[in-house]
DNA sequence: CCTACCGATCGGTAGG
DNA sequence: CCTACCGATCGGTAGG
């Protein structure tokens, strides 16, 4: 095997442990030996690929941004229609998320541990994305199909929150199974957007 | 300065400015300095009060607990009435953790750090109650007051996730308002569960 | 509640 | 990618 492309290998693999660790035990709770054990390599060998513990960090957390970064655009500009586009949406938040239960861990930690850095990126980066699916469900309640009483942005908020921190605790709570509280968070989810119901058809319920 | 009460005076002091430092930046994040440093005294006099740094996190966390021990069964057991009671337990649980974001963020942070013991004290301290509610909730539904599909185990497990990762995130995310970001947790809760929708006025109607 | 001090471990560097 | 080593700081103790 050419050396070449080994050192793409371990920094990979660098990536994955601390991604791991930092999800696990939290930044501060985690040290550069316990990144460097798991790799199986010595400490300053792992400093040589990441030259400080905080720029291993930012790597971490730049590989799942970017990931939105791709995923994002399509996801909302694609769809546009109602019911389908919320379930694609909440869908790959979900997916994303339950495929591996650290990045929500990783996200939560953040957004704990760096308040003021967080605000600054979600300003700049994430913001602009709640503001369009916000727009997305102001359509929706002039035309009839969203209930009229959501609050877009704080729907938008709780629904990225709702997926977040559940993903990220389910198993420390382990109360039910993971299946019962994904159909129930989109249930959930749904029944507070959404005005026509299967069952339900809302007459009167506003003078 | 009288010295007769000084010292639970002390006490409690340490135990806030740990609250702050934990909810903050995490238990690991913390130094028993820093702690030493917000009182006003020497890290070896704090050491006298909690003899370990371990004592003293299990100080911070067995009083929010007794809160809970003392707050739920009252709570659950008075009202007995459908949407009465279930205002009552939201508002507790909201104005619990809004009235110091602090302990929403040290719960959080316990769940992720430490999801073995958090896991054997949920089953233990806190599952009970879940069942308590999660029966009220079948019992409406046999009433036909709340809505069949809804999982009742998975509901209050989201309903808590809201409040305590809501609570503990607002700060941080700074997206909407406190108040708009409270009444539309409590809307999204309440169309998520009752079967036929407001029968209280909507004040302060935008449009 | 203090001063003085401990061994262990932290993130990181030198130098190969 | 390694061995050897650094100053700083960690939680905690001795002893008053």
């Amino acid at each position: 095997m050419p050396a070449a492309g080994a050192k793409v290998l371990i920094r990979d693999k660098i990536l994955l442990e601390a991604t791991r660790h930092f999800a696990a035990r939290g930044f501060e709770g985690t040290t550069v030996q316990d990144i460097a054990d798991a790799v199986g390599i010595r400490k300053p060998s792992l400093l040589y690929h990441f030259p400080s513990k905080e720029e291993l960090r930012q790597a971490v957390l730049e590989g799942m941004l970017e990931h939105w970064n791709r995923a994002l655009p399509g996801l909302l500009a694609a769809a546009s229609s109602g019911e389908g586009q919320f379930e694609a949406v909440v869908g790959e938040l979900l997916g994303f998320f339950t495929a591996d239960p650290d990045r929500a861990r990783l996200v939560v930690r953040e957004i704990l541990d760096r308040p003021t850095e967080v605000k600054r990126l979600l300003a700049t980066a994430i913001r602009p994305w709640i503001d369009v699916v916000a727009d997305h469900i102001r359509r929706g309640q002039s035309q009839g199909r969203i209930r009229p009483d959501v609050d877009p942005e704080a729907y938008v908020v709780h629904i990225i929150n709702l997926v977040l921190s559940g993903v990220a605790t389910h198993h420390s709570l382990g109360v039910v199974s993971d299946e019962r509280q994904q159909r129930e968070l989109i249930r959930l989810a749904k029944s507070g957007l959404f005005l026509h119901e299967s069952s339900e058809p809302t007459r009167g319920a506003e003078t």
